[in-house]
DNA sequence: GTCTATAACGTGATAGAC
DNA sequence: GTCTATCACGTTATAGAC
């Protein structure tokens, strides 16, 4: 539900709504175009935008290329479907955690290291695929985003400055609190196809050490609040 | 001199000794060669191999694009360049620090969070260049660094393993050590592009920012080693 | 909806004059 | 060494048969 209003977000007119009373419509022809969005989603993240061809998606779907363009009309706009998906589900996760009302700045640390452990775990590809085309391609999708409400005004940030008052946190910078939390959570997922060959793990040796940090990065980072 | 090491550890054949022999001898054509490099530079650490033109990088350079081919045989030879420059001054900041067996472990956190902030400080867009590459390309380059020894096998991490026995860290696992130090230092770098949005900050706001990590990251590092 | 064939275009690279 | 003009190729997108 909530990803739908960072899509509405995103969406130039409404042809995202238009798409979704479609697909309601007739559900057989999901098959195909579902298996084009799939593919391209698993293409568009490991290679991002330039260096993955149209071609690449085809074979990976296993449907011939003129479809791609017969069910979306363009590589740029089943992109962007992409990448919206991508950046609603990446700010969603954060959002929902950092603007409740009713939990603590301690639980919401929790949930942090929860959440966004589960949800890289099964889209390990998307911090990467996020920042990267950022950096090429402009601003354009990140403008869309009410980021500054969502993260910079949230919840979060107004409790961690109270207990900055209180004397419960020596780092003066929400901001900086921020990075810490989110580069202990994020940065292993950017950083794994370099992991991998520094410590020879694969996959599910990588996934472990991640379930073991959920539990650990709380910890960490009440002990980085009340250091110095 | 390390950074040369790690060049020829890159290089296939000998083409960089040749390269280096042949530019001693004559200074003149330097210029347009280097202005040239140093476009490439700047475009593809901004835009990837993929998404760069040859022809963005000789409008950086400010010149005929014949030239790109003239001096660098293809839009490739002259990647591969860029990138085993990125690769050498990325580990050689990283060994030359983890493998120093001549000073402490807590100096060695110290100089990573100097060292590695005032490299990156200086070239930010390092970090997202050759792990989003990595992604790509395959594990081409990221194979011929001999990035075990110099890292999984490092001072540094011998070093934790002994506070580890000694009772002085909580966290067993070295390498879910190193990736709260890294990510500590790195992950800001990584996330600029978004957090500028984030938090509206230009660059000159951000070095600052990095800046006063350098101080901090050695205090957090040591709250989290005994946490718990 | 799905296919084959092909058009239209962008890009890397080179030939050849200066 | 530097330039203009151009080739050769790969890629996106579409026309049109089925």
């Amino acid at each position: 539900m909530f990803k739908y209003i960072f899509i509405y977000y995103l969406c130039p007119r409404n042809e995202f709504s238009d798409k979704m009373a479609k697909k309601e419509l007739k559900e057989k022809d999901i098959s195909t175009e579902e298996k084009i969005k799939e593919a391209a989603k698993l293409v568009f993240h490991k290679k991002g935008y330039a260096a993955t061809r149209t071609r690449d998606i085809a074979e990976e779907a296993n449907i011939n290329l003129a479809l791609l363009n017969y069910y979306f009309r363009s590589k740029e706009k089943l992109f962007t479907m992409i990448m919206v998906e991508a950046l609603a589900g990446f700010f969603q996760q954060l959002s929902s955690v950092l603007n409740n009302t009713e939990t603590s700045l301690e639980t919401k640390i929790e949930l942090i290291a929860q959440n966004y452990i589960d949800f890289l775990t099964k889209e390990p590809g998307i911090p990467l695929f996020i920042l990267s085309e950022i950096r090429n391609n402009a601003t354009f999708f990140i403008e869309k985003i009410p980021i500054q409400e969502v993260v910079l005004h949230s919840e979060f940030i107004k409790q961690y400055q109270t207990e900055v008052q209180k004397g419960n946190a020596t780092e003066p910078n929400p901001i900086q609190f921020l990075m810490n939390v989110l580069g202990l959570v994020v940065f292993p997922f950017i950083a794994q196809p370099m992991l991998s060959h520094l410590a020879k793990i694969d996959s599910a040796q990588f996934n472990q050490l991640m379930q073991q940090r959920k539990k650990q990065i709380p910890i960490w980072v009440k002990a980085m609040m009340s250091a110095g």
